[in-house]
DNA sequence: TTAAAAAGTTAGCCAAAACTAACAAGGCAA
DNA sequence: TTGCCTTGTTAGTTTTGGCTAACTTTTTAA
């Protein structure tokens, strides 16, 4: 059984990797400053996870997963959302609450466990932020939904993912009506910064938010 | 925060207290045992346990834990608890199941989340099998329970309590309908050796059952 | 094209928590 | 009381996964 700091190394090299351009390496850097650990520190780690198959890691150049290593990835952040979501329908916990505590359990959940919960929720497809949940057999449901800053005026969009788990965020996203599933009509973009003036249909009822380009770019949504 | 190491040693040593008698120390051979850890890896925890103020420790004598070891022991079994309730709860674990998980949970657990299952559940009083959950100032339900095999024929008891994890032994026992709730009636005991012929009244209806002094000691009633 | 900055590596260190081997203390039986 | 067995301790090693300091490679910008 991988530790929970080999975990760790795992789930941050796949979030890199998705983020990054296809096919293109993941640099120590970017490791070292998502997982708040020296660079040395994430050298002589990805050395250790290349020898263990983990890895394909290129000395100065970078590191990608091996299948083993995505697999092992995958099934951790499957419990990562699975524990998020559980946590949202049966103990009342906020949207902007369930990641820290996520990020603890992941490591402290068992296959069975995660395979009950997920029984338990209905086989969901998504988490309360809209991520993705993998199946047990590390399949990951693929979307087209694009980042918010990249409509135009008088475009029409579901929302479908948020990419923050910053609390304060979410809080605010929450208190603007701004979660997956809402509808966002895009009333007008300033032309100099790109700041967004919405018109927003949730759950709260037809309301207006005016949100920077920035925070737009971590909303997801499907235009209609 | 201790470390999950640290959290078992207090575990540990607070559970050999309970079994030991009032005041006695509790021995690193009985740490080592119970841990399946060698002895001088425990004298060298022991010491530092000590440092940290854990526990109170005199060379070849033993240990036992000082108030502040002492809430955090009852804090982690408290976790561990509530945690076997809850997954028996929402989840349809069974009673033989949930020790192994919850050994690995209560330490990912935070208070918050705890706080919250115990909110949930409605703040229970004990676990599946019948052991107290810590309230969380650390006070814990005492009871005038004994074990059955100290019981006579003719005496009708209520089972309150079974002290043994083994998921064999559950099952064995689940099967008999000895679990907590149940009322028993001794039938009879063998003079030799102690073994017990009960009438077993549970929610699957009156049955019987023969079992073990051994066994009878592990399940704890109030006779009525 | 080249020098400086950024990124990556190596070497060496530390702490936690385990281990074995060897020695010391304590307790029980003869 | 003595001697042996059990228990406990010390010393020294290992593994994991961090760290800093110093050096090397790569990238970037002048």
């Amino acid at each position: 059984m991988p530790t929970i700091s080999v975990e760790n190394y795992l789930k941050a090299i796949y979030h890199l990797e998705q983020q990054g351009e296809e096919g293109g390496l993941v640099k120590n850097k970017a490791i070292a400053e998502k997982l708040e650990i020296s660079l040395p520190s994430v050298t002589s780690m990805l050395k250790s996870l290349a020898d263990n198959g983990l890895v394909v890691y290129e000395r100065y150049k970078g590191v990608k997963l091996s299948p083993d290593g995505c697999s092992q990835a995958l099934n951790v952040i499957r419990k990562h959302r699975l524990i998020e979501l559980f946590l949202v329908e049966t103990l009342q916990y906020t949207w902007d609450e369930v990641h820290s505590e996520a990020e603890l359990l992941e490591h402290a959940v068992s296959d069975k466990l995660a395979a009950k919960i997920d029984a338990y929720l209905g086989f969901p497809d998504s988490d309360p932020h809209g991520d993705p949940i993998p199946s047990v057999d590390g399949q990951v449901r693929v979307s087209s939904a694009i980042p918010l800053n990249q409509c135009s005026p008088y475009c029409t969009a579901i929302i479908k993912r948020v990419l923050n788990q910053s609390p304060e965020l979410l809080r605010y996203l929450k208190e603007l009506g701004l979660v997956p599933g809402s509808a966002v009509d895009v009333v007008s973009v300033q032309a100099f910064d790109g700041q967004m003036n919405l018109s927003v249909n949730s759950t709260q009822g037809e309301t207006s938010a005016i949100i920077t380009a920035q925070t737009a770019s971590c909303i997801l949504v499907l235009p209609q």
